[in-house]
DNA sequence: AGGAATACGGTACACTGTGTAGCGTTACTT
DNA sequence: AAGTAACGCTACACAGTGTACCGTATTCCT
């Protein structure tokens, strides 16, 4: 998405970039992230487990920081996909599993985890780097929140932001500190939880429910 | 913590350990931490700025993964300290603040994801660095739970392995993301939906629904 | 066909940081 | 006085970063 943006930009003449190498080169970075870290990803070594000159790889990714974000972010669709209908509790248990499902990557929680910690101190950096996917997802979610709220199926004093932490840092925070897939119990028992958060109050009793 | 025992296995000859050097480097560290990440926390900077030679550093952290680290679980008390009498509403009001409060200085934060970042794939240097703090404090939680339960205020089904994830999950990824303070309104609305997310059902004297 | 543009493949370099080793000197304990 | 360990400093080997610069290959445009 940031780099290595090639068919887009190709101008009239040149020779074209070999898109093999992109791809060579980033399965690599994601096998070193997902069997050794962060810490053991660099230029140095895809170019030696590749053949792929270290040069030609600063040519795509000017630092690892962006290397490693493109994996962390890339292909990320907005979260906002999956939620179409239904009530508040499926929408909420796809929203999860749908972040579950994406953090419990190895290779992305790692490029995740390693991203924040380079680009501290840095804003414009992070700004670059991470601004877009997260700020997407937040805004869905905070659409969603809208929506509910307007159905009454959410309390109104609940705040998006407030909640994206929660979801996403539960759920970021436990896959970086066990480096363990949840079992699906912990998903759905997480999922629970957040439901009940902010689920409306229960609808006193004139008013019987109708969406069973 | 783990390194620098100074005190401790103090043996009989020899010239004692200057404690002021390992404050100076700490301070340093926390400084540079707090203002430019982890990425800026090298054992090279700290000589230059503090004065102090590198190899000293070198004696009483191996590497900057153990500085860094005894940083960010340093002088951790239990979260279990706190939390005293009360019931569930001010307990865990207590608690977030708590957790709030430390991940809230930004050195903390930022060491911590350093470490985390350092010692991805190397269960042996995870262990030997994060077992301890962490597992006090989640054991702690999983005491509360436990009583809550007994008392009748926390929802039997709630875990608080799960628990610990989302709270302190929250908190960490807010703070790393954003690097600002959390406003008191945040901090209140966090505690409302953690404890609307284990507080036991109310008592079922309207309502016909009873859960199961 | 010729020229412009751009990627390829490789080499070299300056620089920063890591971690280890060794040295004489200093301070404290017994 | 002897023993011990930290101090303060220097040097070294090494890994990785990021830039610059080649000649070569491939493509588009005129």
């Amino acid at each position: 998405m940031s780099a290595s943006a090639t068919a887009s930009n190709a101008r009239p003449g040149g020779r074209p970039r070999d898109g093999a190498i992109d791809h060579v080169v980033r399965e690599a970075a994601r096998r070193l992230l997902a069997e050794r870290g962060y810490r053991a990803l660099t230029f140095e070594t895809l170019a030696r487990e590749t053949g792929v000159p270290r040069s030609m790889i600063y040519r795509r990714w000017p630092t690892k920081t962006h290397l490693a974000n493109e994996i962390a972010v890339g292909g990320e669709a907005s979260f906002a996909d999956v939620i179409a209908g239904g009530g508040l509790e499926p929408q909420m248990a796809g929203l999860i599993r749908q972040i579950f499902a994406r953090y419990q990557v190895a290779s992305i929680a790692a490029a995740s985890v390693g991203v924040i910690a380079d680009t501290q101190g840095d804003r414009a950096l992070q700004a670059e780097l991470r601004g877009e996917a997260e700020a997407i997802n937040r805004a869905a979610l905070r659409g969603i929140v809208a929506a509910g709220q307007q159905a009454g199926t959410i309390r109104m004093d609940v705040d998006g932001d407030v909640l994206f932490d929660m979801i996403v840092g539960g759920i970021v925070y436990r896959t970086l500190f066990s480096l363990q897939p949840a079992p699906s119990e912990y998903v759905a028992d997480y999922t629970r939880r957040i439901v009940a958060s902010i689920a409306a109050p229960a609808p006193p009793v004139l008013s019987p429910r109708q969406d069973d």
